[in-house]
DNA sequence: CGAATACTTGATCCGCATCAAGTGCCGTGG
DNA sequence: CCACGGCACTTGATGCGGATCAAGTATTCG
């Protein structure tokens, strides 16, 4: 099961007084797939996901970033064109870190480039964590762990069945059963369209058993 | 398409001189899931697979490493424990540069750090490309591509169907259907339990083609 | 209130895994 | 050098998980 780490980075005052701040709404993107990275974003509230085509056309939904995160840092230290959409799924107030290559970032920021680069370390073992999981695990156990990650990375935000199938590779049919299912078991209950995980040790526990299974 | 990046680091004479040279046969560990780092492995010659074993206890093949690349950058700069097992896919000769802390690193040698950093970000585009093909792509093209990379990254070494079906999502029988439709597609060919592509331009020109399809 | 979108539930289909029963291929030891 | 044992591979038959299709209901937003 793949966790997130709520270790952030705090930009100085003097960093962010270089920034260009930005409001965006819900729906836009931060930035586009295919185009070059010219600095860093940092989210000072919202929530902003990465998200790619998949060639049947549907979408899947690689990262998620919140407040305190920074985004298109990968595309940006590999110089690489970003590889994926920044879209924006809550209103978002964004910080632009203007920034000409990767050994000036390091020059100036030495302990910013250090964080990212831990960060990047750490997404890619998540990454392979999913790998893994796609081709091991039931749907079922992907939707609940993918659930429960999205929960506790974001608790007051409202994941809709689709963003929770872009996340693991579902449909939002598939998802909708697990949910039922998932209520069925007691581990978890809808509020209108919200999902509520009323005791996360025990939706944990769940997990744990169920995993056991198979 | 997943692509990957030829651009190699060369250690120094001096770097050489601090390292532990190894030479591992076929089938062992050069370390093991949950183990600690304590250095930067180094390819003298061989290859290397990063494996870690799904759910249904299967086993899925995450990296390739071969002459010329580092081995365990990852968990040492994201400072956890291995993620995965390494695993020696042919004999191969390693250098072991023990190291203490990644700040350690990146002070004396900075150039590698950086080297290590943009790696570990293209990987993670590696990852998330594959990710997204595993929930989009049909199985056949997911082995055809993956039959490219790997016979790319090491056009000697004589890919078994299982690796390739573990480098994919498939299993060893949809491999060999898979391979069985390419030759009859004419873009491969088989010499005992080899696999040859006669033509890597054919080859692609044949993949994108098959991309339209569905 | 009406329209658009998110969700739900059931029926059906199909891709690929699984199971089974072989046939090579290759290294090892006599 | 050949025989033998063990994997790697092949091919066909069967099954099932989850996608797809379809036809609703609920919710939210203008």
């Amino acid at each position: 099961m793949f966790e997130y780490d709520k270790h952030k980075f705090k930009p100085s005052e003097e960093m962010i007084k270089s920034a260009i701040s930005k409001k965006l709404l819900k729906g836009r993107l931060l930035y586009e797939k295919g185009m070059k990275p010219s600095g860093l974003y940092y989210i000072k509230s919202g929530v902003i996901g990465l998200i790619n085509y998949t060639a049947s056309g549907s979408e899947s939904l690689l990262r998620i970033f919140s407040e305190g995160d920074f985004v298109g840092h990968r595309s940006f230290i590999a110089e690489e064109n970003y590889h994926a959409n920044s879209s924006v799924l809550s209103d978002s107030e964004i910080l632009f870190f203007p920034c000409e290559s990767v050994e000036h970032l390091l020059k100036i920021y030495p302990a910013l480039f250090l964080f990212l680069t831990k960060q990047i370390a750490k997404d890619l073992r998540s990454s392979e964590d999913r790998l893994n999981d796609l081709s091991g695990k039931k749907v079922f156990l992907r939707i609940a762990e993918s659930l429960l990650y999205l929960k506790t990375k974001e608790p007051t935000y409202n994941w809709t069945r689709r963003e929770i199938g872009e996340f693991c590779g579902a449909k939002t049919e598939t998802v909708t059963r697990a949910l039922t299912q998932l209520v069925h078991e007691g581990v978890i209950r809808k509020e209108g369209r919200d999902i509520i995980i009323p005791s996360i040790n025990h939706f944990i526990a769940f997990l744990k058993n169920e995993e056991l299974k198979d």
